[in-house]
DNA sequence: ATTACACGTGGAG
DNA sequence: CCTCCACGTGTAA
């Protein structure tokens, strides 16, 4: 009650819709049905002072842009939820990082179907799906930092059209898409003393559920 | 001052290191150094009370927590440049939305590489770069959220292992991770109304620097 | 107890 | 005006 002693009178949960989030958050209780105010008869938005009005308006447009941030989640999850099975209850942080390495997986998956439509232009023909591209490393037990790999076939060897920076040459109003040649995947570091407590077990199995793409690539 | 009433005698930042964030934030002003507390001779930790301390050691979590939203927020930055170039004043929001719309890409682009490679297996060695799949349409000045299209080839007529779900069949300690088949890409809806103000020139602008996989594809 | 998230708010751009 | 983000806090799981 210290820093929402100015709460405004009504809630902007019905304006911006339930939470229909990720199954954790459900305090929508916050009706206030606007009792015992001083001015009975002002109009719904009371005047206390020009000032109130402006907070309740900058507090809505957070509210919006939280939800924004909301949806977006919700949407990264669907396609991200396309390669891996996520559970219900993933976290943000899980899905940012969840992201990040599919990206990079993708990423892995061109080149190598790269390299194999070269190859198989004087061999013989092979279909060959394109994840196995190197055995992953499935000492996870010690820590949690470790098991990114960095086996990553080099890239301008091959000799053809790079699979990024893709359709940025000819669909290019602005000058803003510089294709940025890719500087081949490294491993993001600044990971590795992200966890302040030291993991238990159950943490790196909770781990392992949640940020897939640490542990199988 | 009416939220920070119970402001801690220090400051988490020196705890955490600098925002070192998107240039945006550098409000890192806040070390008020111990001066005019009550009790001059008390321990660092002034024993306020119990209370206090579980309200500093929440907070000192809840900054861990948003440090690690801000790193994963730079990873995934990192990986999308590689792909657009995106700036240094990109938003969370533009992040994402350039995330989801990143691995829809890479997907299209595994796709049509499938499909070149299995029609290249009979005609001649063809070496296309995987973007064209299909003409972006570039009329954006209208409504925001239009330009995404989902003019996507069919993956189950083409007769080959589907290039997503990849290693997850035989390096899988637990049955957490069943590959999810993939109903191909749906255009993600529930983003036709999230702009709130109409959105002016500059609008459309600016959101085609941070969007571009919204515009360009 | 801890984690994850929303809320109301201040401040920078 | 606005948007973006961090902060301190409450709260549900």
């Amino acid at each position: 009650m210290k820093s929402s002693d100015s709460m405004s009178p009504f809630s902007y949960q019905q304006l911006l819709g339930p939470q229909n989030g990720a199954s954790r958050n459900d305090a929508t209780m916050n009706f206030n049905d606007n009792s015992s105010m001083l001015g009975q008869f002002s109009p719904p938005t009371t005047p206390d002072s020009a000032l109130q009005l402006r907070r309740e308006a900058n507090n809505a447009r957070e509210r919006i842009r939280v939800k924004k941030h909301r949806e977006c989640f919700m949407d990264l999850k669907d396609v991200i939820g396309r390669h891996v099975s996520l559970g219900k209850d993933v976290s943000r942080l899980a899905l940012l990082r969840s992201a990040t390495e599919l990206i990079k997986k993708l990423e892995r998956d061109i080149i190598s179907m790269s390299q194999a439509q070269n190859d198989s232009s004087r061999q013989g023909s092979m279909s060959d799906p394109p994840s196995p591209v190197s055995t992953g490393a499935m000492g996870m037990a010690t820590s949690p930092g470790a098991p990114l790999r960095s086996a990553m076939p080099d890239f301008q060897a091959v000799g053809l059209p790079h699979p990024f920076a893709p359709a940025l040459n000819n669909a290019n109003p602005t000058q803003l898409f510089n294709p940025t040649l890719p500087n081949i995947p490294q491993v993001s570091a600044a990971h590795a003393m992200q966890y302040q407590h030291l993991p238990t077990l159950n943490d790196l199995q909770q781990n392992m559920v949640n940020h897939p793409f640490e542990y199988i690539m």
